[in-house]
RNA sequence: GGCACCUUGGCGGAGUGGUUACGCAGCGGUCUGCAAAACCGCGUACACCGGUUCAAUUCCGGUAGGUGCCUCCA
């Protein structure tokens, strides 16, 4: 399979450390609030590429993604959401509430609990303060004022690299000029930052120092990223803004190599804009009427390309959705209304190769779904085409293929009623019996000899 | 200001130096007792101006417009 690797800017050929298994990390959500679907974007990618190397590529898969439950952000909240509670009894209450909200959110779009591994923050307390530890006694970290700091500059001196994913400009520090007056550099940024009044913190001792506070937000994943997934791991995913200074400082944090392979899916945009909670842009999932349906608006989209959301896109991903999935089950109930089946080997075969290229090509969804549009064309109609899809449906998990109940007795008694008053010509009673079905969920089609019945 | 990227038909969105992307919506038709579905066909799409080339939507240069990042951010 090929990936657009951000450390290189090139498409290149993955190769996982450990021949037939792939471990990957994906940047959480932080949870004091709900997501928007812009987030959500990320995720579904992310998902798309563990089913992609799963499904086409047959490996072993390791997903682990973290939740940031402390941080700047939460921190807000508590004064607002929870005044005059205990800050770690409201941190804890909030965290768990938002974090119950995401998980939801991303079951409806189709990422399966099972194959994603959550790990929390608060929970890899241990694991950071180690790594800032190490830091420190390699000289790159340092202490101002009861907060511990990287200095991008010391590490440098070590003989890294600061910038692998970004082109940086330095001129540009210049117009950094809030808190530095902390710091030895601007650059420099915090691995755990001083308890303010009112703030929930933890113990941490430093070189004989009590430093009680929080992690800094970067050191989170890089601890927990590490400590989930060995160092360095095969593929770190997140979204474009997360590059810098996000990424490149687990980069740092890690001593210079942390992934293989970074993979930053783009933007969705309402009206040409980035969603974003600061432009108040944003859309929830609960605004979406169908979640499987915002998947596949993603899917129709290369990940790396900026899309457009709107009601109109979202209202064609319904329609198609539907349209498959009606495709789907005529298939797989053609058999029960005696339609007979012709294998299209060819076709499966072809459709089975055409889709897996696209995937194997940085994860083309679009190509891909060209593809499936073709075969089901084609082949909508033959054996073979419901499997097909089932296998398709792995990859692109938008809920494709449903269990097929067989027909009551009942139920087959009013078909085969149906079909001898049409053979009669008795249209009368033909249409009482389809109205009949409709109302059980059965639809019909007639077809030039033989009627197709199934079940919506 | 620096850096990067983008501009494809009504909408979403691939891709390519010469031949249909695909989906949704729309229009016309076939089929049909009706309905639905299905099937067939249609739309003179590649921001603009130059250049390279037998040939450019695709490569190069410029213009216009837009987006992102430059320590909140998926």
């Amino acid at each position: 399979m090929k990936l657009f690797n951000s450390l290189t800017n090139k498409k290149e050929d993955f190769t996982p450390i450990q021949a037939g298994s792939v471990s990957i990390y994906s940047c959480g959500p932080t949870v004091y609030d709900k997501i928007h679907i812009g987030n959500l974007r990320a995720f579904i990618t992310a998902d798309l590429l563990q089913r992609s190397l799963r499904i086409v590529e047959k490996l072993s898969v390791r997903w682990v993604m973290n939740i940031t439950d402390i941080d700047d952000k939460i921190i807000a909240r508590l004064e607002r959401d929870y005044p005059g509670v205990e800050p770690e009894a409201a941190r804890a209450k909030l965290t768990t509430q938002y974090q119950e909200v995401f998980l939801q959110d991303i079951s409806r779009v189709g990422i399966k609990q099972s194959d994603v591994q959550i790990v929390s923050a608060v929970d890899s307390m241990v694991a950071m303060q180690q790594m800032i530890e190490n830091l420190y006694r390699q000289g790159i970290a340092y202490i101002s004022e009861g907060s511990v700091y990287f200095s991008v500059e010391r590490y440098r001196a070590t003989g890294q690299v600061y910038g692998q994913l970004v082109n940086l400009d330095y001129e540009a520090e210049a117009r950094v000029t809030d808190d530095q007056d902390q710091k030895e550099g601007v650059a420099d940024f915090a691995l755990w930052k001083a308890q303010k009044p009112g703030e929930p913190a933890w113990q941490f001792v430093l070189d004989g120092n009590e430093l009680p506070g929080r992690p800094g937000w970067h050191i989170e994943c890089s601890a927990m990223s590490v400590g989930a997934l060995g160092q360095p791991f095969d593929i770190h995913t997140g979204g474009v803004d997360l590059k810098f200074p996000h990424h490149e400082n687990e980069i740092a944090q890690a001593g210079g190599t942390l992934a293989n392979y970074f993979v930053h899916n783009e933007f969705l945009n309402v009206n040409a804009e980035k969603m974003s909670k600061s432009l108040n842009n944003f859309f929830t999932l609960d605004d979406v009427a169908d979640p499987l349906a915002f998947r596949l608006l993603c899917l129709q989209a290369h990940y790396r390309s900026q899309m457009d959301f709107s009601d109109e896109s979202i209202q064609a991903a319904h329609n198609r959705l539907l349209g498959l999935r009606a495709a789907v089950r005529k298939n797989q109930y053609a058999q029960e209304s005696g339609v007979t089946l012709q294998l299209k080997a060819d076709a499966n075969k072809a459709f089975a190769h055409n889709f897996a290229e696209a995937i194997r090509d940085d994860l083309n969804t679009p190509l891909a779904l060209a593809a499936l549009a073709e075969y089901e064309k084609e082949a909508s109609m033959s054996a073979g085409f419901a499997e097909q899809i089932a296998w398709a449906d792995q990859v692109l998990g938008i809920g494709l293929v449903n269990e097929v109940i067989p027909f009551s007795s009942e139920e087959q008694a009013l078909i085969a009623e149906r079909n001898a008053a049409r053979a009669q010509s008795d249209f009368a009673t033909s249409d009482k019996i389809r109205d009949g079905l409709r109302v059980r969920n059965i639809d019909v089609e007639d077809l030039s000899g033989s009627s197709l019945y199934w079940r919506m």
